[in-house]
DNA sequence: GTCTATAGGGTGATAGAC
DNA sequence: GTCTATCACCCTATAGAC
């Protein structure tokens, strides 16, 4: 790991334990192991090193989805889906406290928004929507969901929910276990798949 | 108006333009007219201040799924429904900034918590996805919605896609106007109620 | 209740040696 | 590439006069 990347854990180490902002350069320096000006030879600045960890610290919701698409038609649609509410509620809990950071300043919220577009076009908070909604779609175009199902809007319920789910266990601070996540996660697509 | 509020306006309007961060007790004492020293004789500190705009000065959501319950039956389930996520829409993308802010550090957020119990006890951020439940709840024991329907589930769904849609304006920057929102309200629901 | 002034401590960022 | 040392600034909170 050289030091670019021991930067980049320490910092979202610190900003996911601490909150956005005790991560100063001198804390992260020090937990890095480095001193506060190396920082500054690997990033133009502290909002650089910020929005590094968002984009690629984060692990992956995407994928998940990714895959799914591709194996549309394999398993019961409605396991599909509770395994995604699961995985997601799972992402966003760990992603919110780091994502909410970057509402603390319009600035970092620009600057993050801008990085976000420039290194990874269309890969921005949107994009576990559309991959979702592909996915129903073509569950859809197989016949295996029902033809007036609007992909874009069930895709909207379902990942909303999980991200809101989230945000109460993030506000709350208590990580529900296995069992509560899978029952969550199951009542909430028997919710929505309930007459398809 | 009186200087407590005015220091709260003040600070609202902080907060929400020019993100938390920039919200220094410097920058409120300017902005509402007054000195510093000022904000001390009416909040203990800073972090007063901001649970007191997040508690005082953010719009209602719940006063609307308050009267919704108590009217149940009046009106279609379905357009009471669009009114409550084209409100919550907008409430969300309104109050996400501010609410956010809070997670940027683990003291404040730990504080508007213990705070929120305190002096509001049962009206977290987990309150307007009650309410809706509830509602839910008495229009199918009046039966105009489906005895299957699980209310909570529901509401989850609802609520979730409309504070995820307000998290991505926000996100983005750009308002949606009357029109977009109306659509995109309608379109949720319509999914969420296809077979009710 | 409000002010001016300041204490006391942190902050991001840079210079220059190795 | 990394270090030590330091600058210039900004922060919250308080003291004391009016």
């Amino acid at each position: 790991m050289g030091t670019r990347e021991d930067i980049i854990a320490a910092a979202a180490r610190i900003m996911r334990d601490e909150g956005y902002a005790r991560a100063t350069t001198k804390e992260i320096a020090r937990a890095a192991g480095y001193s506060e000006a190396a920082l500054y030879k690997h990033f133009r600045d502290k909002t650089e090193i910020f929005v590094s960890v968002l984009t690629e610290r984060l692990p992956g919701l995407v994928p998940l989805l990714g895959d799914l698409q591709g194996r549309a038609g394999e398993r019961a649609v409605r396991d599909n889906l509770v395994d995604v509410a699961r995985t997601a509620i799972a992402f966003y809990a760990e992603s919110f406290p780091l994502s909410a950071s970057v509402f603390s300043s319009r600035q970092l919220l620009a600057a993050h928004r801008e990085r976000l577009r420039e290194l990874a076009p269309g890969s921005g908070p949107d994009r576990p929507l559309t991959a979702l909604a592909a996915y129903l779609r073509a569950e859809r175009d197989g016949g295996r969901v029902p033809a007036e199902v609007d992909p874009g809007a069930a895709a909207a319920l379902l990942l909303g929910a999980c991200f809101q789910q989230a945000f109460l266990v993030a506000f709350t601070g208590d990580r529900p276990d296995g069992d509560t996540l899978h029952d969550l996660a199951a009542d909430l697509v028997g919710a929505l798949v309930a007459c398809w």
